[in-house]
DNA sequence: ACGCTTAGTTTGGTCCTACCATTTAAGCGG
DNA sequence: CCGCTTAAATGGTAGGACCAAACTAAGCGT
């Protein structure tokens, strides 16, 4: 921190991009630990000997990345934190959004993760966890059957299952994977709790194979988790099925386009 | 000159955020298209009410987000582009790299979707695309019998045959995550051909699984994407081989230890 | 009339300086 | 010792000036 830099003059032109760069390579190279900040942006200005607008573009690619955060004030500045899997969501939704790709796509791709997470959790997970899973289930259902909770809170405890049934394949990779999709296109589970028919159906489906990973049955799990897809592809049918309005979405569920 | 702008002055305190927030949504809600053109920094400087910094740290975060690239000179400006891959790879790549996920779980759930695409790929693969794909493949072979080729470029080879596998699914979810996987994770892909052994096994498996796929056995097919990666296994275990089982196994394939 | 050169204009890239807002820490008085 | 005030550090904003690149168009020569 006295004579011994960490960072180098930029050089012109595109000094912005080699700020980020020699700091981005600074973050991964671990020479900056989570947790500890970079130096306040005067003091960066000194080490690049260049403009602070140039440091405060760069900063701010950096964050974008979600590499770092910023805070204000007197010990303030640009602290390193761990990426945080909603930067992956974000990026992976635009993306998604961006290229205009159906509900059906985004639905095969979950359908045959889900498929392989069912399987290694019934492999890998503990007894406890597959017991917890079917409390929730159990819970979920008593809910429903109870009242008329507001489908957003369904959609959440949706995810959560999702997500806990992910983590217990031990990579987490599935977990990851599968939260950036949610997160990305949450918007679309609702349709399947939009209506009270498949509300229940769902929930009751969500039962069903929890049982069956509790039980150690990855053949009927299977069974469960493809007939929540079914579930799914009717409801659509049934919500925009005639309508020629979103028709991308329909013709791309029958695959034999070619 | 119109008295009708397409932004609204930004506020105080997060100027910054506020301006992007404005132009990406009117990117999302396509009031601009891609190959059209944001208005001039000055212009927007305008529009906002703001300082050009801001303007341009707006402008640089939409930029990172790879919603935008940006032309200098007159005619230039930040045009509207769509989305690549790429930032979705680099997105997933930095958070798996700073989560130091190891090569295990990244093998892991690349062969669950290497297997589901196997699946789709003979179901919905054209005769066409099969018999490209064994071509390739037998290419290739010839290649690693005729020559001893840099092992970069088979990892390349390597790379676009699974995203050719990918593409015939139909769905571009698949061809999508196995690029970002692959994107961010050539490197680790070479400790495959490293050694001219595994090698000629690995490519020898390519042929056999492109066979397979032409004629229509998707179990065959499965096993031989499966012994794709009992071979990396292997592999990673040769190269050093006492690892606990569970964590981490494959950890420091690239660092240390040696 | 055509093509090349050149000057001008537009636009992003950089630098600078000043000032504001927020947050923490030090200092002071009770 | 506690609480308030004040000062310092730091990010955020404003605006101006100039440079560099790239396109435009005027002008020149053939």
């Amino acid at each position: 921190m006295d004579d011994k830099y960490l960072f180098s003059p930029a050089q012109v032109g595109r000094a912005g991009e080699d700020v980020a760069l020699q700091i981005e390579a600074a973050i991964l190279g671990e020479k900056i630990l989570p947790g500890e900040s970079l130096p306040s942006e005067r003091e960066l200005q000194a080490q690049f000997q260049t403009g602070r607008g140039v440091i405060r573009e760069a900063i701010r690619a950096l964050k974008q990345k979600g590499l770092i955060e910023i805070r204000k004030g007197a010990r303030g500045g640009a602290y390193v934190k761990k990426i945080e899997v909603a930067n992956v969501s974000e990026s992976l939704a635009l993306f998604l959004k961006q290229n205009h790709i159906g509900t059906a796509h985004i639905a095969e791709f979950r359908e045959s993760l889900d498929r392989t997470i069912t399987m290694l959790a019934i492999a890998r997970g503990s007894a406890g966890d597959k017991q917890q899973l079917v409390a929730k289930t159990e819970q979920l259902r008593e809910f429903i059957e109870a009242s008329h909770p507001a489908m957003e809170m369904l959609a959440e405890i949706d995810r959560e299952l999702n997500i806990r049934l992910a983590r217990m394949t031990g990579n987490p990779i599935f977990e990851w994977i599968m939260s950036a999709l949610q997160l990305g296109f949450s918007s679309h589970d609702y349709a399947l709790y939009d209506d009270l028919e498949f509300r229940r159906k769902t929930i009751l489906n969500w039962c069903e194979t929890a049982h069956h990973i509790a039980a150690n049955e990855p053949l009927r799990a299977l069974a469960s988790v493809s007939s929540h897809y079914a579930l799914l592809r009717d409801c659509v049918e049934v919500h925009h099925g005639r309508q020629p309005k979103g028709s991308e979405l329909m013709d791309a569920i029958s695959p034999a386009t070619d």
